[in-house]
DNA sequence: CTAATTGCAAAAGCTTTGCAGCGCA
DNA sequence: TGCGCTGCAAAGCTTTTGCAATTAG
């Protein structure tokens, strides 16, 4: 099922260039939901594409920009993106398997603006991470 | 009122060194709370401690695998230290200006757990941090 | 045609490390 | 005294940037 195509390209104001339309099929057809740059980077080398590192730093920048994919800062020393789905959600990692479960709650994102709120600011965003282990 | 002192790091298993303890000093008597490896260093200069970055950032180190004090990864592309006062907060990072608001919040720190056990997991740490906008 | 995009290499930040000399216990 | 610790400089990593060549619209 593709996600993304040329036209959302066209529609964030991006020429449809090469580069572009293969990382975006990387990141659609990659198992992997969570890809660092080098991972995107080393994916089009597995896949015959000759695309600059820079570029892959760059073409990821602007999708970020465009809403098109979500970058997260894990305490890994590096960021890894991922396509935005639309939908939002957190993230659970298990310490010991580093399973990785998504999850929503609407009490927590209901109070997550509240609380801006009482300290007069508006939530922009924010960054959830459970760290959990199996019962 | 101080925190932390030469005990505290011979109960680390350290060393009590005048690097450390100047370190020390400035993580509790600085106003700004979080401090990164780099404001640390500056704030040596500035009281006249000539101590070489390189150990300012090992013995932040070591004072994380002690426990003496926390290190958050915002998204800011450094880390940032703060002395581990025992109580946990969460973060509010100003977008604008990186002001950083503490806070704690009942009723998301019962949902984190009641999630976790929703989904057969025991709630082991969290990291939260909400990025926000002055009004 | 021409403004946007790319690749390469160089540079930029932050953090770590090797090593010789210094200092705490 | 002996091992830990420090300073300095060099190296490591991820990410960004300058610039000439290339390409989409």
């Amino acid at each position: 099922m593709v996600v993304l195509e040329s036209k959302d390209l066209r529609n964030a104001g991006l020429k449809v260039t090469i580069p572009r339309l293969k990382i975006l099929e990387i990141l659609e057809t990659n198992s992997e939901e969570h890809m660092s740059a080098e991972d995107v980077f080393r994916a089009l080398l597995e896949s015959g594409d000759d695309i600059g590192l820079a570029t892959v730093y760059r073409v990821l920048t602007q999708f970020e920009t465009a809403g098109l994919v979500t970058r997260h800062n894990f305490e890994t020393g590096h960021s890894v993106f991922e396509l935005a789905k639309g939908d939002h959600h957190d993230h659970m990692v298990c310490v010991d398997s580093s399973d990785v479960v998504e999850f929503t709650d609407p009490v927590i994102e209901q109070r997550q603006h509240e609380i801006a709120e009482e300290h007069g600011y508006e939530l922009v965003d924010h960054s959830l991470v459970l760290y959990v282990r199996k019962k």
